[in-house]
DNA sequence: CTAAAAATATACCAATTGGTATATTTTTAG
DNA sequence: CTAAAAATATACCAATTGGTATATTTTTAG
């Protein structure tokens, strides 16, 4: 069953977790927490341990978000590079999209946690690894299924992706222009399809 | 001639800038300031209005000396399509160089900075502007000198340019993994390659 | 409905925050 | 060498920081 605590940690992070996002660590203070959340210390203090948990946590529950919205886009076709054209046109919605979450997780609290935060920093590793490796397997599926060429390093061009997006973003949300990503978008759909075919 | 203040000034830069790029602008202390320079606040105020103004001095000290090091290295050619090769030889040195700075200060600041302090903001917006627009300008000399097809769009070319390269260095300072700056400068060179010739 | 357990609020803590007014020291021009 | 000006150090400020011990309230199981 779910306990009370377990409601009211969920709606902590509901709350808690753009805001993090937003400002990132050091930036977000407690009473930032307990002003936007109406709670008190005491209540905040009983479902995490510290500050640092909270942000943890709260960094989890967007990423889950984003991957469950990716995850759900992609289920609109079996096909392989299909998949991958759907990754790209996830993106093209993802300035706005992105913005409910109070920015791109990856992006704000890989950049924030570098230097500041090293468990932090661990968990933005671990997630940008394991996109890469889905995207990785999405590739090598379609080689398999004979849509994408074998000649092509699966993992390789699972990062030039990762990366190309990324760099997008960070112009989108810096100049405040989604030219960036829909280029970069363009970019990739044509790459996909020059490099990719069979 | 140089007044005291201004060698303090410079002095208190030259040790607090990598510091503000590394933490951000929330996360660095004046006491970090004061601890790392061994100097006292009277002279940190004496010198800078405030926190924010201080964070912009040394935002812009980093990037200049950034720029300077880019504008050297280019030096080395007088042909425009020469010197695109060098930007991307630059960075293959990247990562290395801006470690001293504490990293790159567009990316850091640009992001630190969203959400967080307009006036930074504004000024990493400026420093993307002038870059990109001195790329546009080199390719558009580089087509003047019938060094590059006329056929394509020189702020595009560059915009595209920019935005993978700052996707290299998020993703390699957040991996800990040069790989993806050095295979983000290999793509660019294909791309200059294939697309700007002639 | 009740007692125990769980969750939350309250009241406090020392340390630190950015900043300022003023005293002291250093530099500068003559 | 000296007086004025400039630069820096000192001593202070109220507000806020993350965090904790304990009191109170709410939930839960029987």
């Amino acid at each position: 069953m779910t306990t009370k605590a377990e409601l009211t940690s969920q709606y902590i992070l509901e709350i808690v977790a753009p805001i993090f996002n937003k400002n990132g660590y050091a930036a977000t203070s407690l009473s930032d927490v307990t002003n936007a959340t109406g709670l008190t210390k005491g209540a905040i203090y009983g479902n995490f341990k510290n500050k640092e948990d909270l942000a943890i946590a709260a960094f989890k529950f967007t990423v889950k978000n984003m991957m469950k919205r990716i995850t759900d886009h992609l289920s609109n076709s079996n096909s392989p590079i299909e998949k991958l054209y759907l990754i790209t046109d996830f993106y093209r919605n993802y300035y706005d999209y992105s913005k409910e979450l109070g920015g791109c997780p990856i992006l704000n609290i890989g950049v924030d946690a570098n230097n500041q935060n090293t468990l932090l920093l661990q968990k933005v590793k671990e997630v940008i690894e394991r996109i890469q490796d889905q995207v990785a397997t999405l590739i090598e599926d379609g080689i398999e299924a004979g849509e994408i060429s074998s000649e092509i390093n699966a993992l390789y061009f699972a990062k030039r992706l990762d990366t190309m997006i990324q760099g997008a973003i960070f112009m989108t949300y810096t100049m405040e222009d989604d030219f960036y990503i829909q280029d970069t978008m363009d970019l990739i759909d044509n790459m996909i399809k020059k490099e990719l075919k069979i």
